[in-house]
DNA sequence: AGCAGATTTGCAACCGGTTGCAAAAACCTA
DNA sequence: TAGGTTTTTGCAACCGGTTGCAAATCTGCT
């Protein structure tokens, strides 16, 4: 059915390693040779078997991408931004879809058995064992948006997460907020421990107090809105900290239902800055992650791994940047 | 390094074959050569390599899954059951990301490089020619939104957007909306072309004036915002008709900032029904596609066609349904 | 023209599995 | 227990490429 290697170097009257040869980069073919061949092979309509190749070279330019996190929108620019940048290197992703239910060993195996040349593990919420599995099986890995640590000896490109809770503790206090609350993202998520860290951190020490915290089950606006829902019950606060915009605007939302106008009555302020903050239903004032620099570190990053496993292991922490829209009130004027 | 069908039979005392049999669905093995041949392979932690056994049997498991749509977060809930259906049934996706920019025909090899065994084409803007290289290669393809047709030779699961254009004409006429807007996708896609065409049809019918027509360059907010700005500029009308949720929520965002009403002064109508029409900023009504349906039916018929790739072709139209929210002024009460 | 050195080519083994075929083993029946 | 069936096993070829090695060809030079 399909044209083979073998094919061509029949019709060009030549032997096959030529044919392979004309095909591999940087292999030694006269250029008398290489037109013969690529002529044959264009007659035929040949391309060259990746499966075949892979089983000779092992490798396969297939990088496993694993995430799971599909609820949230701001995962559509994530995914847009990893397979375009792949697939630009000639690199092919094999997405793992990872849900509560299922079995991450069984995944591991998975990807070992397409012997993909290294993986990229998207999410902030898995834990370390499941890294370890890839690293032990000889499998190279980088961790986005992971926690960054000196001990740890896994690759990892983000974000400072707790500068960044600083940085919004500092800007609420800069806009007269005194009294607020934080409404993170899953209590077991590396990012929002640390980001609540910072965010106590520097607001012990301007003073600004944060009487409440809470947390959402998930990236997700319906448990944003419960956890601000729970929240508005039991405390009065001017102004919420969310550990991602897609749970702000869930609480913004459940805010508003109850008569609150933003900024005038409370203020909000999100994290990610993901396309839709920006629309005028929400305005929102957050933190903006450089996620395209951030895919395009770790590709780089699995890229060079690839190439040299024994790398030593690398933390890239890269630098987010405050967007203030329209949900934290205007700053008082100095008089 | 890696350990392979070698290792264990040497291990087990026993030959390749009967290692590869007891790794292959239905092949012959005795209880206690399985039994012999496990134990080894458990001690070795050995795992068949599918490249290996994709050269062997010319099947990959690997599913190409072509889509030009990240812009819209509609896409991560096709993208989340894509997937997962195919992770729950064995295979693997291997996803194209078409820009505008890119190449067709370099995927298309591309795909036919990696061997997969079908194709899905998740978009109902991608010309025809794309599906007919697939098909010219001899890969199945499925056509997923895709335009229904006799002539055509293709599979196809998608909805009735003509039937749907229809549902929603009846709907702004018996919502007492007389004098309408059409604010549609890309005038390319076939979806748009077929429900204008419905809509069109019994707005004729039933006596609903549908005065402009217009569309916004994509499915994005911003498309959907900019169209509308332009339309409101243009003329007065008491209902929307948005070919896209995320459309319709850039068009409503263009009203109210202007100071519309919504519903009281004008009515919005979208599609798809994505995750945020429910949001309470937006509360939606809009037509929902039955996404899960078509997405698994999609990937059972892709499956059925790798058996059996001589299958007759096939149109699977799923119906759709109307989600009353709160963007349609009431129903006149009839007194 | 003759020769050393560099370049190109083909041979054949290998990557890690599968599978048709025939021999061997197990099972059944008389 | 012998003889015929059915099942299980191993051999060896094959899937479609790559690559080390040695032979063949091509260079440039004297």
């Amino acid at each position: 059915m399909a044209v083979t290697l073998k094919d061509v170097a029949e019709r060009a009257g030549v032997s096959r390693s030529a044919v392979s040869r004309t095909f591999t980069e940087g292999a030694s073919v006269s250029k008398k040779m290489r037109e013969k061949v690529l002529k044959a092979a264009r007659e035929l309509d040949y391309s060259p078997s990746l499966i075949a190749r892979s089983l000779a070279t092992s490798r396969t330019k297939l990088i496993g991408l694993v995430a799971n996190n599909y609820q949230n929108p701001v995962f559509v620019e994530v995914f847009d931004l990893y397979t375009r940048a792949l697939q630009e290197r000639g690199l092919r992703p094999l997405i793992v879809n990872l849900t509560d239910e299922s079995d991450p060993q069984a995944f591991v195996r998975m990807l070992r058995q397409y012997n993909v040349d290294g993986v990229i593990i998207a999410s902030s919420t898995l834990p370390k064992k499941f890294l370890r599995a890839f690293k032990d099986a000889g499998v190279p890995v980088v961790h986005t948006f992971g926690r960054a640590s000196r001990t740890s000896d896994f690759h990892i490109v983000g974000i400072d997460n707790i500068a960044c809770g600083e940085m919004v503790a500092q800007a609420l206090f800069d806009h007269g907020y005194r009294n607020v609350a934080f409404l993170g993202g899953p209590e077991t998520a590396t990012s929002t421990q640390d980001r609540l860290a910072g965010f106590e951190r520097r607001s012990a020490e301007i003073g600004l107090r944060n009487s409440v915290i809470r947390y959402a089950e998930g990236y997700t606006y319906d448990a944003g809105r419960r956890a601000m829902e729970g929240l508005l019950n039991e405390f009065e606060v001017e102004a919420v900290f969310c550990g991602d915009d897609l749970i702000c605007m869930g609480a913004m939302d459940a805010a508003r239902d109850r008569g609150i106008t933003i900024p005038d009555d409370m203020g909000f302020i999100g994290f990610n800055d993901m396309s839709m903050a920006s629309w005028s239903a929400y305005c929102l004032t957050t933190v903006r992650q450089p996620l395209k620099d951030i895919i395009l570190t770790s590709i780089e990053l699995i890229d060079r791994l690839v190439e040299n496993p024994t790398h030593p292991s690398e933390v890239k922490l890269l630098p987010c940047e405050l967007i203030e829209r329209g949900t934290l009130r205007s700053l008082p004027v100095s008089s």
